[in-house]
DNA sequence: GCAATCCACGTACCG
DNA sequence: ACCGGTACGTGGATTGCG
């Protein structure tokens, strides 16, 4: 019998007659869409407050319902081998059984592991990583429905096959009809489904909205794909289509494997049984660099060159009257833009899965805590280790990371200089983890009471240090360049996957809700942090370069090689950390203000940080000025080109020489509604399209404009659809946009606010000489 | 009684 | 629903002056 092998695509925990099973839904090696049907009893442990014997005896005698069987076995608490208790369930729901037995027990010890998710146990127990190959010797055993069903009957083995298999995927988009405010699944219905797959083919379902629905169907389950992908599918689409399929046709969205409909699990993201829901809207709200977490917004950032004719949302039910193969065009559009998502990212995404244990379409959901947890209980379940439950404790605040006063103005010849990794440097080179805290000697953060001993290694540095091994692992192969192009392309997804979450961990241990809180680790962190950063600071002075300005494990300062690569030296041997040279600024702008600056690199890119220009809270004709001005300065050298540049703008503005959407200023609304004390522009907007029918929940952005008119700023702000050129207060957008975002970069020279108000004509550069 | 000043709130950024 | 450090606009209360 040959083993088979299969890519893991999903896990699912399937209550049958004879107790639970795992079902791993995944690809063959020829193929084959398999079903891997195991049963799998989920254990809970206890650290007995008594002998365990005795304890594991009275636990048994209890008999209490879900309960298969009570032992006593070997494990390890915080390090320390500790003999537990183990409740064997014939349920799913452990945390049900434990309840139960606290209920009868209260005194029993402590519980570990109960609150961990059945099919994540069977995960972490077989180390069987998703979205990766596997090879057991299973027995072919039947089929569900269409699809051959296995029985394991050997060890689970990772396999060496580095390249996903060829998956069937599907994209979609789908439009909605609302007269008034968002559309409403109870009241409006779907217009447009839009399909694209990865063999090719396009298609569009409308008309009758039953017609529609049901054609969606009918081609997921003929095209019957692996992976489902869409922007907003989890918040807005599954939901949404799921309700119009009860309500229109009676039944089920049935576009699951073996009819299933979607139905919403973990982290508020909906599941698919078999397929995995893809929703890239997800990443795009992870992506820090995205101002606006529009489809469109992430293509561009993505690099994917695609026109879009936009119809917005506020916009679609009067395009349709209008214009029907407008909107058409544009689901189209959106379809095809997610499809090349899907190309640009899902190495990506299947390499975060594997690293983190977590299904493909559960990982864009979670957010950065739950991934780094769910990656930390894969491998303490390798080390026996006992999974904390998780509770929220309260928190202790604690010092973070150093930032240097910076030196303002125009800087020539900027060397930026960064630790590499430095946090997680820091927790291996000084063993800091929840496990290693002790009170007396030990390896001593400076200024605080406890330190860390030195030996056996920690959990959270051998967590670490697997982490870093992969990852050293997989660069040697993509510098050796052996490989073919598309397992080179799975490399370097994995490599930067790996970093993101070694660099997680720190933040990890300082979040009060994680299971493996360690304020003292996170602390201590940040204590030996400061230390190292400002030394190689002062070292730096002592070597006579300039340190312009220092963040964290960053430092800035004169573009002198000799003495940096002293420096760099110094550090490594009187550190023990490394730092490089990272990149050199031709030019800089500092301001007085810490994390805000500017510079040009040696290869001619400009980059902003922390300024307006790269604020999603300010109008983009203020963003772009600044940036223009920025620019300006930097590429000519001498701040009176920025000021040439800066009256440009102030004169357009005066002119009213600007297009709405450039003064649109988008804001965040962070909690429902009622929550907020202070009265704010785009919270007034927001409770007036509340009042218009439409839908605003934490996380929406609202597009605002300022409008002339008395009275207070949020008496003046409207949405930026309902609002016209003619309304607009353009001295709004001189005196508090566009003015104070130029001077911004400008008063470190000098320049006032006076000397930007004077025309661009018949001024002349000797004026200000 | 009014303008200047101060401060809390809220958002978004940096590393 | 990862951390702390930081900047800064706005609204509204408080303060300072007469």
């Amino acid at each position: 019998m040959a083993p088979l092998r299969f890519w893991i695509l999903d896990v699912a925990g399937e209550v049958e007659e004879g107790g639970p099973m795992v079902w791993l839904w995944g690809v063959s090696g020829d193929g084959e869409r398999v079903i891997v049907r195991s049963s799998f009893k989920p254990s809970f442990y206890i650290a007995p407050s008594e002998e365990p014997d005795s304890l594991a005896s009275r636990i048994a005698d209890l008999r209490l319902e879900g309960v298969e069987s009570v032992s006593v076995v070997e494990k390890r608490l915080r390090g320390q081998p500790i003999k537990v208790v183990e409740v064997k369930c014939g349920v799913e729901d452990t945390k049900e059984v434990a309840e139960r037995l606290r209920k009868r027990l209260p005194e029993c010890g402590e519980i570990y592991g109960d609150d961990v998710r059945y099919s994540q146990k069977f995960l972490c127990l077989n180390k069987l990583a998703p979205c990766s190959w596997v090879s057991v010797e299973a027995i072919r055993s039947g089929h569900i429905g269409s699809y051959p069903m296995y029985t394991p009957v050997g060890r689970f083995e990772p396999a060496e096959l580095v390249a996903p298999p060829d998956l069937r995927v599907l994209a979609f988009d789908a439009q909605y009809l609302s007269e008034r405010g968002s559309p409403q699944p109870e009241r409006d219905p779907v217009a447009i489904i839009s399909i694209v797959s990865s063999d090719g083919s396009e298609g569009q379902f409308v008309g009758g909205e039953s017609e529609v629905l049901r054609g969606f169907i009918r081609v997921v389950n003929s095209f019957d794909p692996d992976i489902v992908a869409s922007f907003g599918s989890n918040k807005r689409h599954m939901p949404y289509l799921s309700a119009r399929a009860r309500r229109v046709l009676g039944g089920p969205l049935a576009i699951g494997r073996l009819g299933a409909e979607p139905h919403t699990s973990v982290y508020g993201h909906v599941s698919l049984q078999g397929r995995v829901n893809l929703d890239f809207q997800d990443m795009a709200e992870q992506t820090v660099e995205l101002k606006l977490e529009s489809l469109e917004a992430f293509t561009l950032f993505l690099g994917i060159k695609m026109d879009f004719d936009t119809v917005e949302e506020f916009d679609v039910a009067e395009t349709w009257k209008r214009d029907r193969d407008r909107v058409l065009r544009y689901s189209l559009q959106r379809a095809r833009a997610v499809m090349e998502m899907y190309r640009v990212l899902s190495d990506y995404v299947f390499s975060l899965s594997a690293i983190t244990f977590m299904p493909a379409d559960h990982v864009l959901t979670a957010s950065t805590g739950f991934r780094v947890e769910s990656r930390l209980m894969a491998f303490a379940s390798g080390l026996g280790e006992l999974i904390p439950r998780r509770r929220e404790v309260s928190r202790e605040t604690y010092p973070g990371a150093v930032v240097i006063e910076p030196k303002p103005g125009l800087h020539r010849e900027v060397a930026v200089l960064d630790f590499r990794s430095m946090y997680p440097s820091l927790m291996l080179k000084h063993n800091i983890s929840f496990d290693t805290v002790v009170t007396q000697d030990g390896d001593r953060p400076p200024g605080l009471d406890f330190g860390f001993r030195r030996a056996p290694q920690g959990f959270i540095p051998l967590a670490l240090r697997e982490l870093l091994d992969e990852r050293l692992r997989v660069r040697a192969i993509i510098q050796r360049g052996s490989a073919g192009p598309v397992e080179m392309r799975v490399y370097e997804a994995r490599e930067r996957a790996l970093k993101v979450t070694a660099n997680a961990t720190y933040g990890y241990l300082g979040w009060p809700a994680a299971r493996w809180y360690s304020r003292e680790a996170a602390e201590a962190t940040t204590a030996w942090g400061r230390a190292v950063i400002t030394s190689a600071i002062q070292k730096a002075g002592e070597l006579g370069l300039t340190v312009i300005y220092g963040d964290t494990d960053s430092i800035f300062v004169n573009h002198d090689e000799a003495k940096i690569s002293r420096l760099v030296e110094w550090v490594s041997q009187e550190l023990g950390l490394e730092v490089r040279l990272e990149k050199v600024y031709q030019r800089a702008i500092f301001t007085e203000a810490k994390k805000r600056y500017a510079g040009l690199t040696t290869d001619g890119r400009l980059e902003l940080v922390g300024l307006e220009a790269v604020r999603g809270d300010w109008s983009e004709i203020a963003k772009e000025a600044q940036a223009a001005v920025i620019e300006s300065v930097l590429r000519s050298g001498s701040w009176s080109a920025g000021l040439l540049k800066a009256r440009e703008y102030i004169k357009k503005i005066r002119e009213g020489h600007v297009p709405l959407k450039k003064l649109v200023i988008w804001k965040q609304i962070t909690r429902p509604l009622e929550d907020y004390e202070a009265t704010q522009p785009h919270i007034v907007v927001a409770k007036q399209l509340l009042e218009e029918g439409w839908r605003i929940t934490p996380g929406d952005k609202v597009g605002f404009v300022i409008t002339r008119g008395p009275g207070r700023l949020y008496e003046k702000a409207r949405p930026y659809f309902k609002a016209s050129q003619d309304l607009i207060d353009w001295e709004y957008y001189l005196e508090k946009q566009v003015l104070p975002s130029c001077l911004r970069v400008l008063e470190p020279f000098g320049v006032t606010e006076k000397d930007l108000r004077k025309s661009p004509e018949g001024v002349t550069l000797t004026d200000f000489a």
